[in-house]
DNA sequence: GATGAATGAGTGTTCATTCAT
DNA sequence: GATGAATGAACACTCATTCAT
């Protein structure tokens, strides 16, 4: 995760958060052992960050704005609608596969968080929905794209992304894996799974 | 939630927990207000669970159960594949409405828990994204459905069902909506949203 | 302290209180040492009071309130304005000399205090002196007092008491030498400690 | 405040503590706070004060010495018992308003102080009393004052003169208020309120 | 001398769990 | 079986103090 070098022990306390509340989850991951892992005393931690809570979702709101730049970046050197779902889910797979679990909670998952926490990611969710919902009228303008409900299917789409980085499998995608299973994956999307009458 | 009248006092305790974690999430919520909410002392809640871990896999896993049967009868009565994507869409619309949010996280989420949660709710996914696996298998082997790699469709298709019931849009959806956006949706599935060549 | 016997746990915090808050002040003492002390556990603290403060002003309001019933109560036995003075200057000593050093602080004290205690603390000083600026002024109507400032006379007179319990001297008065100093004292009061012109 | 230029920050962190310490009392005040207050970094407090409780003490005890000094200046002006004792009440009166709320509580308080405090302070109460109480028994022996327990007398009018600089009436008093305030007072003490027989 | 980033000992408070009634 | 008063382990957070610069 590139960031400044303005404040090493800024970054490692990140660094270690991000790895300590993906091991461990919110609630189970303790200051001590954040402030212990970024090899700073617990005390520093309150230097960086207000409180656990911040800290938190700075780490999140910092890597999903990482991730979204990446993505968005990528996104935008596609010309079909084609290119821009594939670098989406290619993206997400890459990105999800460093962040994991702790990263896919951040960008699938909601509802175990305390209502303060849930305001913060559904913004997070909706911005990457809408993204998608765009690129897919876009599509759709250019006739790359049936006349489809652009905003469910970008659900469909976005959730679908989001179980391909499920954490149950712990394993790591080589990228020439990854690559066949976007290519796949898209074309699912795009031309049905269904035999063609 | 139909249960057995053996134990008024336990399902009453399972209804208040199932209303309290959607509500809290795990970790917010109390073990007294559940008690509170069941009309029971706290000290009860104990006579029929061992601890707030336990009362909480037991609604899930019950409750995941419940669900999945029904789901399967339901799936059981369709014909065609379409029928059984149907089927499994509009009963996960239906049921998650009722628990939202919590259920959504049981259904779809695992990595804000502890490691010991986690192995349980892996296996509640892994086995539905098997249960769908298995029925694009026969829809490939009876010809409805293209030679895919069933599992990693399976995957995308779960992902979106779950993205539907997204917490982020707290209206319910009327029963004429759900039967719409559900045949849309598994068409998007089926026959794709690429403008037909 | 007479306290009923509803809640005996609840007398033996607020007795504990009362012994730790007097040694070490309120910020040095512990709701460790107080629960200890008071033979029940930490949290039993919580179980009878919400913080430490709400314990601190309770054990203050009740004792305080404790001792103008007393003193409140003596002063309507008395007939003549000196009866009164002496019987207000007798009740601060004797009542004092038990609950001292932390008594005379919540008695005479305000200024160490934070903001929310010196609200509270004030409200106190300013209801005794109200209590003697009447009984003052009482006098005057009765002739028994010259027209003075009483509102002054009150301040001076309450100041004075209150350095009798000075906590600098940890002898115990004896009965005797009590009824001896009131006397004198209110006499220096009343006729003054100037040599007769 | 007087002080030698010969150490610029040490008298802007006294001047600084004794303005924190006043408004939040010893615990509530914070070395930052008052570091911030004077100008100077937080380590540099360490440089003149080894601890933040050395830092109070000497506030306190340098804050008294020079209060004494002008009264006892004051005092030896005056000729008469009465005369002194005024001077004694006004200098109070008017240094303390300077000082308020936290010089009071130097003066008059020392109860809510962990036990290190209370000796310190003890000692000035006590200087204080005993110079009173010579006071009185000059007078006594100058046939000014009639033959009573003068350290008894002493007391009474310390504390009597405390409680006029009650921070409960955050009013400033106008010196020619002060001046009359503290003539009837004094007359109060030499002449008694009592109606003449 | 001056600084403020870094520290960690220390504490109020919470809440799952127990157990006497 | 049912209860809720009692408990104490556990943790976020504070702030006086230090020390490298």
């Amino acid at each position: 995760m590139s960031r400044t070098n303005n404040h090493p022990k800024r970054d490692s306390i990140m660094d270690a958060g991000l790895k300590i509340f993906s091991e461990k989850g919110f609630h189970m991951a303790k200051i001590e052992e954040i402030a212990h892992e970024a090899g700073v005393g617990k005390g520093t931690v309150y230097e960086y960050f207000e409180s656990k809570e911040q800290l938190f979702k700075i780490i999140v709101t910092e890597g999903i704005d990482e991730f979204n730049v990446k993505v968005d970046k990528q996104i935008k050197k596609e010309k079909t609608t084609r290119g821009k779902l594939m670098a989406i889910m290619k993206q997400n797979i890459q990105v999800l596969q460093h962040f994991r679990p702790f990263a896919r909670s951040a960008m699938m998952d909601v509802t175990l968080f305390d209502v303060p926490f849930r305001t913060c990611l559904m913004k997070i969710h909706q911005k990457r929905i809408c993204v998608l919902t765009e690129i897919i009228e876009e599509g759709i303008r250019g006739k790359e794209i049936k006349n489809i409900n652009s905003s469910l299917f970008a659900k469909l789409f976005y959730g679908g992304v989001g179980m391909l980085n499920n954490p149950h499998e712990e394993i790591n995608l080589q990228p020439e894996e990854i690559e066949n299973i976007v290519e796949k994956a898209v074309d699912y999307y795009l031309y049905g799974v269904g035999a063609s009458k």
